[in-house]
Order: C-alpha cells, then structure tokens, then sequence
DNA sequence: TATGAATGAGCCTTCATTCAT
DNA sequence: GATGAATGAAGGCTCATTCAT
C-alpha cells in the first residue's frame, strides 16, 4: 500500500557520504544531499528525523563495514595481516576523514546521533587496540627496525591510506606496493 | 588620520588562518574570524572585499613564505634537499590542507581573489617541478630504489607532511625521523 | 465491500474537539487528531476536505447539542431556566472557549466550512436573544437588582461558566453554587 | 556609533504581547511580529535569541508590572484591598490570559527563557499567596457568606477579570460594577 | 575610519495536502 | 476505501554583507 519509495535508506546514506566528503562536515547541506537522490529535500525525513541523525548513521554504516572486513582477516601472520588491513581502510574509501568529522556532531540535539557516535565510539576504540596489538606482535617478533620509536611506524603506517593514488593503479596492488615502500624504505637496498 | 587601526592586515591574516584550520573552509565564518580579532566584524570589509578575498589572500600569503623558504635551500646535494623541503612543509603548519581548499573558492565573485588564485596555481605548479626534479635527480643519482615507481615514491614523501605527531616531537627532528621511515622502511634492516 | 471503516466521522470530531481544547485552534494539528484515531492521517481526507471543514464541523456538532439542550428546557419559570442553562453550558464542556475559535477560521478555502459557520453564527445570535428574553423577563419579574445594567448581569452570568472548579464538585451541584453566588452574592447576607 | 535602531525592547515586547493575545501562543509567528514592527523579522534576534526568550520576556515584564502596582495597594483594609486588587488585573489587561501561555513554552531551548519562567511562577505563587491570606481575613472579619466554600468565593472573583465589557465602561467603573455584583449578587436586594 | 545595527538570502525543519498503490 | 509515502509552502534562525552614524 502507499506509494513507492522515492529512494531507499541505502541511497540515502551512498549520496550522504559522497556530499560529506565532498564538501566536508560543516559543508553538509541537505540541499545537495537531495540534489542526488530521487526525490524531493523533504523526503529524506521519513527515514532521519535530523541532519545529525544521517551524518551518523552513515558513519555507523560505514564503521560496520570495516569492523565485517577486518574481522575475516586472518591474523596468525602479523605482516600478512597488516598488509591485508591496509587494503581493507583502502577500500573502505575515506573511513579515516568521515570519522575525524565525528567529534563535530552535535549530540544534543538527537538521541539516535549520540547512540550511532556510541557505537562508533567504541568500535574505534577497539580496532585502535587490534592494530596496536599487531604492530606489537611484529616488533616482538623482530620484523621492525626497533631504534624507531612505534608511535611513529604506526603514524606513517596509518597515514599511507590517504596517499594520493595518482596512476590510478587498482587498490589491491597499491595497497601492496604502499606497504613494501612502508616497510622496506624509497631508497636503493 | 581618524581612528586608531583596528587590527592590521596580517592580524587579520594570521586569524584566518587559525579558523580555516580549525573549522574548515565551509565552516569558516567571519563570527569566528572577528572573535579572535581586537575590533567589528563589519571592520573586516576595510582590507577586503569579501570572505573569497579573505581566503585567498591568507592562501596567497602563506604560499609566498612556503615559496621563501624554499627558495632558500641549497639543492647541490638533492638528497639534503629533499630532507630539508619536508622540515619547510611541516613548519608552514598544513600548508597543504590549505592548499586542498583552494579549489573550493568561488572565483566568480571576485577578480581579487582569482587573482591569488592564480598565482597560488601558478606557484604550486612551480613548486611541483622542481620537486619533481630533484626526485629525479635523486633517482639518477641512484638514491632511489628504482623497482619503485617515482609517482608512488613522490605521493608516499608528500603524505609524510599529515603524518600526526603524537609524541609531540619538535618539527626539525620529527621531519628528519619521517624521512628516515621514507628512505629506509620500518622494517628490519 | 473494501477495506474496513478505520474511524467513524463521529469519533473524528470527537478527537478533534479534545486536539481543539487541549492546543487551542491554532495549535490543531492534523498528526494530533490522527495520532487519537484508529486509523492513517491521510484517511481523515475521506471525510472532510481541509483542516478548516473538519474544525467548522466539530464546532457545528457541538452546537447542535447545545440547541438541542437547551430546547429542552421549560422556560416557564425564568430564574430554573436560567440555573438549567448554565449547566447546559457547564455540561457542554468548553463549548464557549471552541466558539471562540469561530472567527479564526479562513473561510475562503471551504465553501463547506462557511456553511457551517454560517449554521453556528445564525444559532449563536438565536441563543442569545433567547437569553436576554429570560434575563428581561427576570427582571420584569423582580428578580434581578434594577441598579445594575442588564448587560454587567448577563456578561457575569456567562462568564461562570469558565470558572475554574478546583474542588471538582459534580457539574449539576457546581452550576448551582455558582448560580447562587452569582445571584445572591459572595458577602455575609 | 552605528545605525540607529528600527525598534527598541520595549516596542518589541509590546507588539509580542499585541500578537500573543491576538493569535494565541501556538499561533505566535515572527512573521505578525515584525509586521507590526519598522524593521525586518531577522532584526529581532539583535534583541532574543530565539521566540521563546521573546514570550517569556514579554511575560516576564507584564508580571513586573503586576508586581509593581500590586505592592503600591494599601491592604490595611481587605475588602478595599480585594476591589483595588481587581481594577489592576484588569487594567493588566489579559495578565491571566497572557499567564496560561507560560507552561507551553519549551525551556530546553533557552536558559534565559528558563530563567524568566522561573521569575514568573514564583511570583505567580506570591500573589496566589497574597490573594488568599486577603480573602481568609476578609472571612475572619465576618465579610463573606461563610456558607459558601473559600474557594468558589475565590475562583469567581478571579474569573471576573475575564467578563467582557460588552458596555466599553471605563476600568475603575467597571471594576467596581462587577465587585459589586461579586459581593452582592445579582439578585433582588 | 571604525562600528553597531539592519537586512535579505538561504538553510533546516514541519505540516497540510496530494499521489499512487 | 485506506494508507504509506511524497512534497511544496512556510516558519525559525543564521550569516555575509551593507548602512548610517
């Protein structure tokens, strides 16, 4: 019964990414939010009841992908599986802007926002902690130069994701040959 | 000789880009600009036409100290350079995520500001260059691991600038200890 | 035969009196009146073709009781006849308070609601010369206190009605305290 | 310096209460604001920061005004005090309509509003106070017809204020007239 | 010149009403 | 007939910009 659906949840949240990274969080417009979507600006409320909500809900939609990723990597091997993490936050487009957006939403205004940043909340917490416990492992099993402070390895580690990728080589393969310059250096052997 | 001044250009300057960084440039306000400011918002409109003009001028200045300072570097041995360009970049506080706004700019509304731009274009081609060349030059040299492609090796040395400093380390060794990471991996010598 | 009934029109009006004296007429909301009923917002369209009809009908109901009350009295006694109108109004709960809505009501967009309210106007005018027989005949009689004008009698008379009961005495008993200190007054006789 | 005002506070207020009483507090609108106003609706924010803060301070300042003239009022005699006490309110015009608005008002937008609504029910409780201890020694010193409950004695008096002066007899006559009826009934001497 | 005040354009949100199933 | 969904027209509020002192 009713009409049918001008465009679904899932679209809703596709186009929400694409406007916040498009034009950043204070950037966020409704306008153009709906300029993408099938129908009109007024329609988006049926699904969010505020601008906070949406913003959230696609982080949160966002933090769950990852989390499915990263749980089916397989960890026996740490450099294997910090390889294969690298691809996952790779693919996972942007996840590490989106969640640097998520400290600027303001909580009062929707109790569904501050569940969703809860969530998020959490689930950062605990993949920082995954992480540390592989490069820990790695160190211990001596694969890392050990007169480098950690805190710095994993800083360059983490901030390869957002190295322009300007031969448009596909994500797997970058993501391989991103991980060697990391581990093995730019510099002749 | 009417009132006393205000707030001086390079006051006003020196604040927008204390904002930019903090908020964005789609959450940079002119309220926030004249907060920080010993004078009326409406004072603003006495150096500048408008909020385009601000922007781009602030862009504008700090391009000029990038350009100084780079200016400034001895480059007979190219290795040497490239380390020092890194400190250059990272002293220059996110001279690149400002840069990253440029674009959004709206050039229409005014001659001033398309002016900067311009020459902000210009001078990031330029600078750009001569990167290039002395990364060339370091691969000619035979500095560089030469199964590396040089845009990925370039991309990686770029993205060290973001990387955050979470032990607080002062920016001169800081830099040198990023470029050691680039040059010879994180891992195992 | 269709689907089933969803709510009858009388069980609309009755919501929709309860939405009227709960927000007042310009807080009537059609989610408020649906929100009460058995059934979707858009359903109340099969009824009544604006926001406006569906007020002016609910007032046009209310006034039929109250016609229809009040026809029912024996007006051979002047004074009974007044104590019984006044627990008519009493017992027609708020009955003043939603004619005073009346005016507020756009006309221009239901031919059908200024039916109604033409039918409310008419029967408006119609009680009141009937009052003001009663309340001349009462004073013919004797009753009533010449040294005061008839209009200051009538006007403290109507206005009991809102009296708030604090002490929830029974509307009959309540109408006829009322009456009587309306008529002997509050003082020490 | 600057511009010179379109409007001061006090006009403000005034026109708010002008709307309030005209269109109830659900159907207060900026829009009937400014229009009765020599300046634009986003010039009203120069003065409250949002629509709730401009209703509690309207009511704020007319329960100043109460307050004020209230406390002007000689109590050594309490049936003379009880007729004065009445002339104000109505010369208030609309103080208890404008007073039943106050619990509508949303405080969670608004500390200031909070902060007014406050100042208003303690007042409201003082004056309640003030009124009963009058009407508890107007008992004791054998003016009232103790066979009638305090209450109802109270709840008329106060609904007085309410009776429409069909007549346009000026306030203090008029007050008098219908605390006389109060007192002495309509009925036959 | 410096600025306090004014203001219109634009954004978020709500709501009566219409559509299409 | 009943309804879930769609939507444009407003209303509250903010902000860049202009005015007038």
């Amino acid at each position: 019964m009713g009409r049918k659906q001008a465009f679904t949840k899932s679209e809703l949240l596709d186009q929400t990414k694409k406007v916040l990274l498009e034009h950043g969080y204070e950037g966020f417009q409704l306008k153009l939010l709906s300029r993408g979507l099938a129908g009109a600006r007024s329609t988006i409320y049926q699904y969010y009841a505020n601008k906070e909500e949406i913003v959230a809900a696609c982080m949160k939609r966002v933090m769950e992908n990852v989390l499915h990723k990263v749980s089916a990597i397989d960890d026996s091997d740490c450099m294997n599986a910090l390889q294969q993490l690298l691809t996952v936050y790779m693919e996972e487009a942007n996840f590490h802007q989106l969640l640097g957006y998520a400290h600027k939403i303001n909580k009062a205004n929707s109790a569904a926002a501050a569940h969703d940043l809860e969530f998020i909340e959490q689930a950062h917490v605990t993949l920082k902690q995954q992480l540390e416990r592989l490069f820990v492992r790695a160190q211990e099993e001596g694969h890392l130069n050990t007169s480098i402070p950690l805190p710095a390895i994993i800083g360059v580690f983490f901030n390869l994701i957002d190295t322009p990728n300007m031969m448009n080589i596909p994500i797997p393969q970058w993501s391989k040959l991103l991980y060697q310059i990391w581990l093995g250096g730019a510099g002749r052997l």
